[in-house]
DNA sequence: GGTGGCGGTATTGTATACATCTTTTCGGGG
DNA sequence: CCCCGAAAAGATGTATACAATACCGCCACC
């Protein structure tokens, strides 16, 4: 088998999920006894979860004092994407500069011809926004994957990996947000297609940089 | 006590210089059992360090078939000074947005009147560059302190442990290199101090993108 | 009344035993 | 000779016992 899981994962994911979804309150001790019977494991991947959640930034973590729910700031969450900016843009100007193989290009037009059909249709809006949120996951998924930096992997999770940044914040969108902000997947495409590093760049800041606008008006 | 340290975090640190010294072949298995015995511990400090070094990005993890010391590619190494660029970049604007204290600004000055000094004197050849390494990393540190923001420092840091980088490598600098590093150095403090955002990140990405290009010249 | 030391309790850190999975080895069959 | 499969060996994953540290309340003392 290639990618079993273990406990440890298995709690780190479902603990990961719950305090993104803000079940526990910033500050909160996060003990191992009380984790361990409630999940119904025992102290020892509790601990690697725990260790996990800490390293993602979820958790602040003190020496024989245990983990606490990190408390986020508005600062935090706004400098979160700016940070986004700055690495996925560099992404698309990586993947620009080497040029994309025809079974990549596909791929990526899979995907735009995918939010065409959401906008078109009206269903970007149905379902709690899902189905939307799953285009634009795989949309920037997909650009850091090809991007095949395990650095900037790990550094766009880490600055994706807080609350409302981790959920998107499409209930904030008006009809035109959807529309510009596809339209911009279009252009960010595009210019990595034509191997223009510098527009790539560019358009993939202001993507996410309109993005960040959005969640700053109401924060 | 505040920053009481546990076995776990010493054998992190010890295994983390080895790796970054090349003291283990890349592709090398790190088993529990064998540094367990070597390092007089337990294997459930030796678990944790190895959780926090592949968490840091040093080593490779596949569920029940443990770790093994990551290949760095010479592409890792140069995208790793872009992302630098664009992260103590990004800091650097920040700083220059909010602004500095007059303590703020003196704990800069202070670190460029040591570069003045040891650039003056010859002695930042010398000590294997231990006391110019010191200097530089006292500054790019501290800069990222006064960022205050866990994003960027945990981001920063990434960027940093990784073979070659992290050790800095001067001595592939020549003499005119040294001094037009740390000029730079200056040109972004007084950037930063006269508020002036754009110059300041400018700066601090030509400052770092000119470190990578002696870098990729040997490689 | 405030402060500082002293236990008791609770929680985390470490060691170790056991369970599970992977890898290797070895023998039989084709 | 190669291939396949089962058993054994070795490594990792998990549970639990014990050790060390931090937290809390109490009391003496200033």
């Amino acid at each position: 088998m290639q990618d079993a899981r273990t406990r440890s994962q298995s709690v780190a994911d479902t603990l990961r999920e719950r305090i993104l979804r803000g079940d526990f309150a910033p500050g909160a001790r996060m003990q191992e006894i009380a984790l361990a019977e409630e999940l119904h494991v025992s102290r020892t991947p509790i601990r690697e979860a725990l260790r996990s959640l800490a390293e993602d930034g979820l958790l602040d973590y003190a020496a024989n004092r245990g983990y606490r729910v990190r408390q986020f700031t508005v600062r935090d969450i706004l400098i979160s994407f700016r940070v986004r900016a700055a690495m996925e843009g560099l992404g698309c100007r990586l993947l620009a500069e080497r040029g994309l193989s025809d079974a990549e290009q596909q791929r990526l037009r899979a995907i735009l011809d995918n939010g065409d059909a959401l906008l078109a249709s009206g269903q970007h809006a149905q379902h709690d926004y899902g189905l939307w949120r799953d285009m634009n996951r795989d949309f920037h998924v997909t650009l850091l994957k090809l991007a095949d930096s395990a650095l900037l992997k790990k550094i766009a999770r880490d600055a994706l990996t807080l609350p409302i940044v981790n959920h998107g914040a499409f209930h904030w969108y008006q009809p035109e947000d959807f529309r510009r902000s596809h339209e911009q997947h279009h252009m960010i495409v595009t210019a990595i297609c034509e191997r223009d590093g510098e527009r790539a760049e560019w358009w993939m800041r202001e993507h996410i940089r309109a993005a960040g606008d959005i969640v700053a008006r109401h924060l």
